[in-house]
DNA sequence: TGATAATTTGACCGGTTGGTAAACATTACA
DNA sequence: TGTAATGTTTACCAACCGGTCAAATTATCA
């Protein structure tokens, strides 16, 4: 059984973003918030999500998400006006808890240590969040088109942020002088590829490492990657040879 | 203007592959090849290439590979029979192309420079060619329903192969022990990296890096972090501090 | 319990999509 | 040049898809 994050926003559908048509959902016409409205609105999402993150967005029907869902497509509609607006409050929801792990990032903690920190959760986050990992894989694979906003805006500045952090690190010698930016990329890749290319993965491990055997040797070797690299190391730290 | 990669298999539309209803699109049961097949086969191909990179095989209509192409929806299905016979096509033309780099990696060669001019090879190719690594990316991120044959026999094959030979590296102690199949792993992930996600790429890095600087600043980034780690190397190479 | 608000669904609509049929146009070649 | 082979297009179809509507059902609470 994996661990089920209850996401933070609650009060989400209500208001719907600037930009768009902005017409509510009869649902969101109603007095108050029910107690059914927040049960469905959770079904509907997690239902979503398991559609939206196989499929994309155009490949995905309203009617698979409705099927999925257990409830009748004008039922969905009732609570989202369209399926983009289904998509769209699936993305709120979901970016805060996917960046969580890179605002984690320490400024005042031991560089090299907050490094494969940073690797072990976005590799945990792509074992036990998959489809988390896939919905963004699809969009921004497609050209982003639904979500440039938030690329350019909050994902950005984030990422600015930490790679400030980063460089300072660097200049004062804590670490090798490299490419903030970059650096990111590259543990953002190696990541969630275990997620957005797992049965590629798989196909090429072939069936004997079925279970999740593959996520530990993958955070044992991005690890040693991240921090030492492939060059032998004259004197190599005890604790890295036990694995072998 | 771009390398123009001119593809080797030619008579892929002819033979139907095996599994299918194997029934043959109207040009293929004409009594010899003509120059028109040829060309318009090209044009198609290279259309489905731009449209199907762009939204997947479900989000992509044959109106818009027929647009692209220039020419009618018909005249496309006189070429191929379906939708799904062109994206087969195109995936059996592309595959070859796309892992060249990895069948030229050479078990006699020097391991680190081997490794570094793969991870050099697959960054051209991510910059020259995104939308062949888009189309694979999109294909597998949706569960590979398309290629799971290719991805289990030919790619498996080749990897286990290659893999070997990092294998023998690692145990005559030129390269620091690793398991070689996360290694290619992080290569392909960290490379196409550019490619499939190239739009949060440049939402983070912003306009101002607006040419194909981040293709250097990627490789310089890749060569040190596979070379070197992320360590404070006491004597660092000279050739690396010419860049910053 | 009754009345009102909230929820659910079947029937339907216009537009799109993959694919077909057949008439029409063009090319290759004797 | 004539004709058979090849190529192209118009018109069309059935299934699907996003979304609406009005009627029916269920929950809430005075």
């Amino acid at each position: 059984m994996r661990p089920q994050k209850t996401h933070g926003a609650i009060v989400v559908v209500r208001k719907q973003r600037a930009g768009g048509k902005m017409v509510l959902p009869r649902a969101a016409r109603t007095q108050r918030r029910t107690r059914i409205q927040e049960e469905k609105e959770e079904q509907i999402l997690e239902a979503a999500l398991e559609v939206f993150s196989a499929h994309g967005f155009r490949g995905s029907t309203i009617d698979q998400i409705a099927e999925v869902a257990g409830m009748s497509k004008p039922n969905l509609l009732y609570y989202f006006r369209t399926k983009e607006a289904m998509h769209r409050a699936l993305i709120d929801r979901v970016l805060d808890t996917w960046l969580d792990p890179l605002r984690e990032f320490n400024a005042d903690g031991n560089p090299v240590a907050e490094i494969r920190s940073y690797i072990r959760r976005k590799l945990e986050m792509a074992r036990d969040f998959p489809r988390e990992s896939r919905l963004f894989a699809n969009e921004v694979l497609q050209g982003a088109p639904r979500i440039e906003d938030e690329l350019k805006g909050p994902l950005k500045a984030l990422v600015d942020e930490k790679a400030e952090v980063i460089r300072a690190w660097a200049k004062a010698g804590k670490i090798a002088k490299c490419d903030p930016y970059h650096l990111i990329f590259a543990i953002w890749s190696t990541t969630q590829h275990y997620a957005d290319f797992d049965v590629q993965v798989r196909a090429v491990l072939g069936q004997e490492n079925a279970g999740d055997g593959r996520f530990e040797d993958a955070a044992r070797f991005l690890e040693r990657l991240f921090v030492d690299g492939l060059q032998v190391s004259e004197q190599p730290s005890s604790e890295h040879d036990e694995g072998e």
